[in-house]
DNA sequence: TTGAAAGCGCTAACAT
DNA sequence: ATGTTAGCGCTTTCAA
């Protein structure tokens, strides 16, 4: 029973016209031109063979694959999954689908990965993993493929949308609620300062603190090498171990936040009774933690859908206006933050 | 600067040699059959163009496409990614790629879906979806497409390989576990039984009892309809609102123990104090829940690396004999078992 | 060892 | 409205 592999010449020969024809009915945009009859013969004939048209032959000819590249660092990290889902979903809708490279953050992977995607001449790609200077953005504006930051940007200036959350707010709502309930000496521990993750939410911590009329001692920020749960409990074992003392600590993601709980921990610390806590994503399960983190929610599936619907308009019409998509941030108020111990 | 598309003959003409030579030359099979000054050449001028092999077209005339699609009900259910992750990892060692699809477990999603990647030409499937009767696994024997399922089967009976986790051993594993506490009256939160997990562990469940020298009261048994917190939530609330006291709940999956806990909540019941627990999957997190979560650990990410071996041993053989890899669990034990209130 | 020619399956002018 | 023709970029006989 092995037809497998009928082709547009098997169907046209069964039904006894040329191949175009039956080329044109299948296809959506030009369906209209043939005959209604001869459309059902052909469609049921196909149906008869099984055919399926080869993606590989319509791609080459018309030079879209209708396939994007997706670049992210990690997919066992629990903010990518949504996102991607976000992308796939949009993507899915239009006869798109996106094939998905983890590069774990190491730029030679990189490029590897880039040459890989182009070579399957991707229509376009989906970036998680740009640093602050990053080659394989350049790389790819010199090719000319059309590309969507997600989640994280180059420098400021850069000429390539980009669909991230809105950092600085997102620290600034954990900084209100903090000083909301009383607080007064806030520390910070930062992630990695050569992400825009990282960057910004140091500076959102700065600019809220600022606001809030208070000062943001620099020995009380820690910056973690990675977003980890080890490198959370250095950095905030770190400020223990400091002079200062502080009743708070804004951590600058759900990792960094779970690492502060076993610093606590370790020196017989309660949260929230003698140091609150807020994290940054709001990861899944972080609401099951002991103490359940307050957090910051991140729209990640609607970033997917955002970059992926960019990047397409992009696909579509090379000359688009940039866009850069800053989504809304939203916090969550949990049990690991409280009225300070007077 | 957009020299963006250099192809064969562009390479084959800068060094005044037949494009049939460059061929050769980029091919790793067929490098041999030139002269290494050509060859030379023919790299450097290929280089220098920036050229990179159209993947399009090579499928196109090898007919292999160097593509799998995996198949899976939902990528943010924590267990995909890290055997998405082994399945990428081992493919992209041989220049496979892998193209992803959410079937959110709908049967008629199933069906477009594996079209889709038909269309593309895959050169397999893995799919971790299958029904314990499934329209798609005989659909891909039909078009002779080599398929591999993955963490679920369908019948025993079936012709196609698969690599699973031995879910009899772990529940055993689970039992063991509480009878060796003291515990005597376990309840069962089943799966659904229209999956190979669900039917799987609740048979296990019913063999560790007996080897146990246990009865498994039927009426210590629910079953959840889906893997959810829900449904796990509602199931024990069914079995503590029956008349047979029991002191231990062994659920079919972590989703289900999560459900348990609340339900241990909302009756102001005390885990492990007047109940103990057990989870199935070790998924992310349960380490940091109230109580830690005692619960199997399966082997992910191994698991996607040797289905896509095992794959890929179809491909390049169709007439390797069929595998059935049941991949090893282990009981990780935590703070949600202790020994029963006497 | 290299070149010539054909064709993978499809689509897009162009012709009828 | 349909057929003809050519070719996307590559590999693979077959010949030289």
């Amino acid at each position: 029973m092995a037809r497998s592999k009928a082709t547009i010449n098997d169907v046209a020969k069964a039904v006894g016209v040329h191949p175009s024809t039956v080329s044109r009915v299948m296809n959506p945009g030009t369906r209209h031109m043939v005959t209604a009859e001869i459309a059902k013969k052909v469609t049921e004939a196909a149906r008869g063979l099984g055919y399926h048209r080869n993606a590989l032959a319509h791609s080459l000819r018309t030079r879209r694959s209708s396939t994007v590249g997706v670049v992210i660092p990690d997919i066992t990290n629990p903010v990518f999954p949504p996102i991607l889902r976000g992308i796939e979903d949009t993507l899915a809708a239009v006869g798109y689908i996106a094939i998905i490279a983890n590069t774990d953050g190491a730029p030679d992977r990189d490029a590897v990965v880039l040459e890989h995607m182009l070579a399957r001449r991707v229509d376009g790609l989906i970036l998680a993993t740009a640093r602050r200077k990053d080659a394989v953005v350049d790389r790819c504006i010199a090719e000319e493929v059309p590309v969507v930051l997600i989640n994280r940007t180059t420098g400021k200036d850069s000429v390539v949308p980009s669909v991230v959350n809105d950092d600085v707010r997102g620290i600034g709502l954990t900084v209100s609620h903090l000083t909301g309930l009383g607080h007064r000496r806030i520390a910070h521990v930062a992630g990695p300062q050569d992400l825009s993750t990282g960057l910004e939410r140091h500076r959102g911590f700065l600019a809220a603190m600022k606001a809030a009329g208070l000062k943001a001692d620099p020995a009380l920020i820690a910056v973690a090498g990675v977003y980890s749960e080890r490198e959370g409990q250095r950095a905030l074992l770190t400020l223990l171990d400091g002079k200062k003392r502080f009743t708070a600590v804004v951590a600058a993601n759900d990792l960094l936040a779970l690492g502060c709980y076993e610093a606590l921990v370790s020196r017989e610390l309660s949260c929230p009774r003698d140091m609150s806590i807020t994290g940054f994503n709001d990861m899944p399960f972080v609401d099951k933690l002991n103490p359940p983190l307050t957090t910051v929610r991140i729209q990640h599936y609607e970033m997917g859908v955002q970059a992926a619907k960019v990047l397409l308009e992009r696909i579509t019409d090379p000359q688009a206006r940039r866009v850069d998509l800053r989504l809304e941030p939203s916090l969550v108020v949990r049990g690991s933050t409280g009225r300070p111990a007077s």
